[in-house]
DNA sequence: AAATGACTAAATGGACAAAACGGTCAATCG
DNA sequence: CGATTGACCGTTTTGTCCATTTAGTCATTT
């Protein structure tokens, strides 16, 4: 075909999300940016929200990529989950898409958005999990509970990186690379 | 003298604060629950902040010594920071007024009530603290950034009892413990 | 067969009046 | 006379319209 109108679409809707927001976001102006009638859209998606979740399960996929990218088979474990999630917050940090999103659920609370975020959070916990099973196998580090390492993994990234500047000086990211290796590596005993 | 007024007002102020949250309590209702004009309020405190001001910051006392009864100077650090934090979570979660505020923050984001919950948290984390200075100066714990190492262990602790619930089971107060003492004691190294 | 935009029911937002609110203070009370 | 009070004030919040906008449909066009 001359056009991907599908492509169009996601493509219109992506900008116009980012730019303002999904609840500030109508179809109307998302038709009109992708040079396609309103009904068009509603014969590739079957609705606002549906659209939305396209978009960020291919979201989901760049970020892998991104975040396998971050990664060096030749380096630990550990450097390598650092690695990745910090390549995943900066991800985070730079896409407008998931900046205004997040603010957005901040701001609004709009429920299918709030929706979509979980599902974002959920698979960047997947992913680390795998990778934490496969280290658990290789032996490369001890046995444990891949979900709750995982999950709390996330949690400690994001609450360094998001919660800590709230009330202090940022961390750069060595400083985060070496709290993160002295909690979950190392531990506090001598 | 024959009744005290301001112990009135406050008791009347926390019960209504815990019932109905600090944005739907007025102060001609705390008034009348405590059965004094409602100027009296204004003799004591400076406005309806300020009550609350004051109701947090004895919460707080009340907190920490909870905190403190929870620990046993004869155990290992660690035990003792286990413990203190559990003690501190139960008592959120079994104190109305905390649970109302917290919830007030969520659904509502009233500026006072997010104000006084941050100020609970750092006295919290600054409690915390106290401890981990203590345990490094007795060569308890590895050398480490104490306030970080606070803040850190308050967010993995809320993250386990409050957050993975959303999505999971419950854990166990053993497992909690166990967790806990996995990540920030050992570490995951072998 | 694919694409469209006029159409509809439902949601939203602005304008405005009424009610409720936090805080003050002159009058009252003990 | 100092402690206490509730009527009072300016402001904010709430409720209620109604006009506009919106997501989603579907008969019509391409």
């Amino acid at each position: 075909m001359a056009v991907d109108r599908k492509q169009q679409i996601i493509d219109a809707a992506t900008k116009s999300f980012s730019l303002f927001g999904y609840k500030a976001t109508t179809m109307e102006q998302v038709a009109k940016l992708a040079n396609v009638g309103k009904g068009t859209i509603y014969t590739f998606f079957k609705n606002k929200e549906d659209l939305l979740d396209e978009i960020i399960s291919s979201l989901i996929l760049e970020i892998k990529e991104a975040a396998e990218q971050a990664m060096d088979p030749d380096r630990p474990f550990f450097e390598n989950v650092h690695r990745a999630l910090y390549r995943i917050s900066e991800f985070r940090k730079q896409h407008q898409l998931t900046v205004k999103l997040l603010q957005e659920v901040r701001d609004i609370g709009t429920p299918a958005v709030q929706e979509v975020m979980k599902k974002l959070d959920r698979a960047i916990i997947a992913y680390i999990r795998e990778k934490i099973d496969i280290a658990i196998k290789k032996g490369e580090i001890r046995n444990c509970d891949a979900e709750i390492t995982a999950f709390l993994m996330l949690k400690v990234y994001l609450a360094l990186i998001v919660d800590w500047e709230k009330e202090h000086e940022p961390l750069t990211k060595e400083k985060i690379a070496e709290l993160f290796e002295l909690y979950f590596l190392k531990g506090l005993s001598k």
